[in-house]
DNA sequence: GCGGCATAAATTGTATACAGTTTGGCGTAC
DNA sequence: GTACGCCAAACTGTATACAATTTATGCCGC
């Protein structure tokens, strides 16, 4: 598997496993390995958008104290996969329509040069690890284990390999960021995109790049994600908003 | 001024009064704002690259705990303005240079598309904004009071302002954070920029908009940012580090 | 039975206490 | 005189305690 993780850490953010008092996993977790692990958990659907994360029911989980659990909340809070209303405490996002689209519209912005940034500098190796990607994408669908949820994350790893392999970290990183809040988006309003399709879409574009026609796969690419976006609900605002109903009130 | 800011707090947080316990602020500083007011004062260089930012000494300029200071540091660590070393302490950063070049490389992208959208929606009243903007840069740069330090926030502002005028949260969202830290390495690698040029620049460029020329003004656009960084004396690596050394010790 | 108020439980916000680590200084050995 | 090592002061990392706020429960009046 691509970018194989040095993190020790195992991943049990589910909302279950928060509320009973079970996993103990181990001690000396790190508030980024903490968030990191809440942040795979949101983006997998473990914790779906509106879910309350109570401090100390996740002290619990990871066996620390609620010190720590609130700097790992507060840096998810950063990336906004997490908001914390004041003393409410903390819910997963629910981004609005229009932040969906701010977000697609960036996403469009700074992955169209990654393609350009990459197609200028890609070596060899650099589309070894792609294709890599892509044929774990596959395996990854193909399992029937697989969860519908996790498939997103599997998907937007792609963008985010794409983007490191331009070397440019700073650029890497906020694609990261993006791609993550996309996945968030993505359930929300749940998306009718195959995956199978948007995995074809990578393979597609990476041969595109291959001939070294830049424009045609910036344009690819520019599709892909408008394909994604178009996928979406965003005609209608999201009803089943309990929470909103909690925000509405002290407003 | 543009953008007058509803916040309360005062801006205590220089070197020295971190270090002797005298500016007692308001007691209730919220944690935004305390990193909101060492944000500024890192960006106006009254906290210069590589400063040490004890807990207990800034606990005392804004009377809350650690606790609090930790929060605010966290933050600011993810905006990339300071840098949280284990053990050590929270240090201002220092941009390397290939981290200055990709931060600029990445304004180049986001801000050519920032000047798209802003032709294609600006209102009037977009524009009187950004002229105020302009106006209140040369006010900020004729009084000899203005130190050249807080020019750069100045100029900086310019270009939140018109991320901000595209009606895209998400999008200035990131072009404030890149700004910022673009303000840090101009300082760190003495920016040989004159203030007066840049300002001409960006009244330069608002005029080539108005007139509606789309390209022109990406093009002005980048030339402007080319041009600041080719300002800065990126060849050569800060030799002036002294902290490097503790960075490098436990590697 | 239903609405509203008082009270209690639960949860977040913040400060403080304590443990672990680092840093600087002093003293001693060589 | 220099280098090494030990000890103390200072600082960060984390947990815990307490205050403030919110939310749930039950009681009473109607």
């Amino acid at each position: 598997m691509p970018r194989a993780s040095t993190k020790s850490t195992a991943s049990p953010a589910t909302a279950a496993a928060a509320e009973n008092g079970a996993a103990a996993t181990d001690k000396g977790s790190s508030i980024e390995s903490i968030a990191q692990d809440i942040a795979t958990a949101i983006v997998e659907k473990r914790l779906p958008p509106g879910t309350w994360l109570r401090e100390e029911a996740l002290g619990r989980v990871y066996s620390v104290s609620r010190t720590k659990i609130r700097a790992a909340l507060l840096m998810l809070s950063k990336d906004k996969l997490i908001e914390m209303i004041p003393d409410k405490g903390a819910f997963v996002c629910q981004p609005t329509v229009q932040e969906a689209r701010e977000v697609f519209a960036v996403r469009r912005i700074l992955e169209s040069e990654v393609v350009r940034l990459f197609i200028a500098s890609a070596r060899p190796r650099d589309y070894q690890v792609l294709e890599q990607h892509i044929k774990f994408e596959r395996t990854a669908l193909r399992q029937t284990t697989t969860t519908g949820t996790v498939r997103e994350k599997v998907l937007g790893d792609f963008h985010v390999a794409l983007a490191e392999a331009t070397g440019n970290k700073t650029l890497a990183e906020l694609v990261r960021e993006l791609v993550a809040r996309s996945s968030l988006i993505a359930m929300l309003y749940h998306s009718s995109n195959d995956p199978h399709c948007s995995s074809d879409e990578h393979s597609d574009f990476l041969r595109i790049c291959r001939k070294g026609d830049v424009e045609g796969a910036v344009l690819c690419m520019i599709d892909h994600l408008e394909r994604i976006e178009a996928s979406l609900e965003l005609g209608t605002e999201k009803p089943d908003r309990q929470l909103d109903l909690v925000k509405a009130l002290l407003a």
